[in-house]
RNA sequence: GCGCCUGUAGCUCAGCUGGAUAGAGCAACGGACUUCUAAUCCGUAGGUCGGGGGUUCGAAUCCCUCCAGGCGUGCCA
């Protein structure tokens, strides 16, 4: 409808323009939109105002000649108004929403979808936490958003991957492999000194315990190098096996799980580094190896190999992101928690440095979860061994309830999460009331069939022409801005959007719902209202799939 | 110190990328179930958009500055 008003008002400009009542056919760009209040229209532009100066013109006046070159008769657009310092208002006739419901009854599942990502390769990266502990709710923020981004952009036409990056090499691995070991060495009846920087948590004892039963007698025999080299496999591939679970729960799934080691493996590290030796972006210095990141936008040079010959994480990150644009993809999302922060520039650094568009990089950064209860935070340390994980949140909130609540925020804002909060089945869990909705619908379609025997919701001209109330012309008008919706949702790679455009049309819903009745005496009105209810349904279940959400018959 | 993020109703948050009188939910108060699910609806009340400047027809939104909070600032990952 947006599209059509702009074409409308193009058109009459251009009109006024050819007949030299406008002094220039430059027109600067302006916006179609809905105005807050009822009264000022169904839709509006600031053409006249953002024209003013290029016209020369005061911007009431332009609007006066804009609207005199539109032809208001046999059209859509009821009538027309100047208002305020220069808005025009349209004002549209009620049956020209109605073909919006005809396009959601054909596109059903993929109404709202649209082909802006032309096709293009993208890969999003997401939770990538280190096998070495259970994911906790920050690591489900991250996961959340990052899969419903990948649905989004999926649903415009992009070719998305959804990848996990598995950092099963380096210290930290090493650290978990010693504080497996250690904890198998006090089962089988030794004394142990427990490092400090080790993990703490329970889970590593009852990994511990796994191992011993299948491999007790084993890493007691062989020296303790292989022995914790073996626990360090051991456990991550455990860990890996129940992050990889808890994230199944959550209703996300990777189309790859990409290892470091299997990069170090490769020689990919080794051959980047080289290569940017040779083209002189990495230097030596106190015995280390530095990358000039600072001449590409970083605060300072950064190290790639320390001096007693390890390579960094970051020498690991460069080679895996130097991988990713190898393998051809348009764009690269990466989701990290806002602790991360600090390390995109780097990142950036090192693909600009290898002559790429850093523009092909994208980060999206959640910021931090707090865990409450009853207002009350929960502790979170990860090396106390004193946290609540993902899996225990999930287990007492369920899926779709921590879906939505994640994704009712905008992800760059700190987010309070309330355990007690998010089991309650009220308004503050607004989950309930979009799902509500989709239940509703469903009862009424099934009561339409069992005493209407009613089975065929389809496309009727006089069924349709009887949504006269203003409440269901509302509800066409809410419907027929979901696709716009999800293209904005994409492009500002923000979920949150289709959250609150859920909320909104529910509660339209709600609204109307209790002021008139669907199954009414008059069949015809019954089944024009059918129609329109049908597809509320419908966009409520498409939205609540991008989120990731269930949309139950049942409540 | 520097960098990133945040600051909007008592609480939790939106605000469509600069538009008209700043919006929801919760909490408070008053109403609506013989009728398609009351996990719902209707109404009342609640604001100096952290403070101060600037940009322009117009600012919660953009710029500057100050204040407050969070995070970061490793040859850790």
């Amino acid at each position: 409808m947006k599209k059509i008003i702009r074409q409308i008002t193009l058109n009459a400009a251009q009109t006024a323009f050819e007949n030299k009542e406008l002094n220039t056919s430059e027109f600067s760009s302006f916006t179609i939109e809905e105005p807050k209040v009822a009264s000022h229209g169904d839709l509006a532009t600031n053409f006249a105002m953002v024209n003013a100066k290029a016209q020369k013109m005061a911007p009431r006046k332009i609007a006066e000649i804009i609207i005199r070159y539109i032809d208001a008769t046999d059209s859509i657009i009821e009538k027309t108004e100047i208002a305020g310092p220069g808005f025009i208002n349209f004002f549209i006739r009620p049956a020209a929403w109605y073909p919006v419901l005809e396009n959601i009854c054909q596109q059903d599942t993929e109404y709202g979808f649209s082909d802006i990502g032309n096709g293009q390769t993208v890969q999003v990266e997401f939770v990538s936490a280190n096998p070495t502990g259970p994911l906790h709710v920050g690591h489900g923020r991250g996961a959340i958003v990052g899969d419903s981004v990948a649905s989004i952009l999926t649903a415009c036409g992009y070719d998305v991957k959804r990848e996990y990056y598995i950092n099963d090499a380096g210290k930290q691995i090493q650290t978990l492999g010693i504080s497996v070991f250690l904890r198998c060495r006090e089962l089988d009846g030794q004394t142990i000194d427990f490092p400090e920087d080790g993990y703490q948590g329970d889970y590593i004892s009852d990994i511990a315990k796994n191992l011993c039963k299948e491999k007790g007698d084993w890493i007691f025999n062989v020296g303790e190098e292989d022995a914790v080299a073996f626990c360090s496999k051991f456990a991550a591939d455990k860990m890996i096996i129940e992050i990889r679970n808890v994230l199944n729960t959550l209703g996300i799934k990777f189309d790859n799980w990409y290892s470091e080691q299997a990069l170090v493996d490769s020689g990919k590290i080794k051959s980047v580094i080289e290569q940017f030796k040779q083209s002189n972006i990495i230097y030596e210095k106190d015995d280390a190896l530095w990358f000039k990141t600072k001449k590409f936008g970083d605060e300072k040079d950064r190290v790639v190999v320390r001096n007693n010959g390890r390579t960094t994480y970051f020498a690991s990150d460069i080679a895996y992101h130097q991988d990713k644009l190898d393998r051809g993809f348009d764009r690269i999302i990466d989701v990290w928690g806002a602790d991360h922060h600090g390390y995109i520039p780097r990142i950036k650094a090192s693909i600009k440095a290898s002559g790429r568009d850093e523009n092909q990089f994208v980060v999206i950064l959640t910021q931090l979860v707090n865990l409450l209860r009853k207002g009350i935070p929960v502790s979170m340390g990860k090396r106390s061994g004193q946290f609540i994980t993902l899996k225990e949140v999930m287990d007492e909130v369920g899926r779709d309830a921590v879906r939505f609540i994640f994704l009712t925020r905008h992800y760059d804002s700190p987010l309070d999460f309330d355990l007690e909060i998010a089991k309650q089945k009220t308004n503050d869990n607004p989950v309930y009331y979009v799902q509500y909705v989709h239940a509703r619908i469903s009862s009424i379609i099934k009561k339409a069939a069992d005493e209407k025997g009613i089975t065929d919701i389809t496309f009727n001209d006089d069924a349709v022409a009887m949504l006269k109330e203003s409440e269901e012309i509302q509800l066409i008008k809410h419907l027929a801005r979901y696709p716009e919706t999800i293209i904005a949702s994409a492009e500002s790679m923000e979920p949150h959007r289709i959250a609150f455009y859920l909320m909104a049309l529910a509660a339209d819903f709600h609204a109307y719902y209790n002021k008139h009745r669907v199954l009414t005496e008059d069949t015809t009105l019954a089944a024009g209202r059918l129609y329109l209810v049908k597809a509320v349904q419908t966009v409520i279940r498409n939205g609540l799939t991008l989120l990731g959400v269930s949309a139950p018959d049942v409540m």
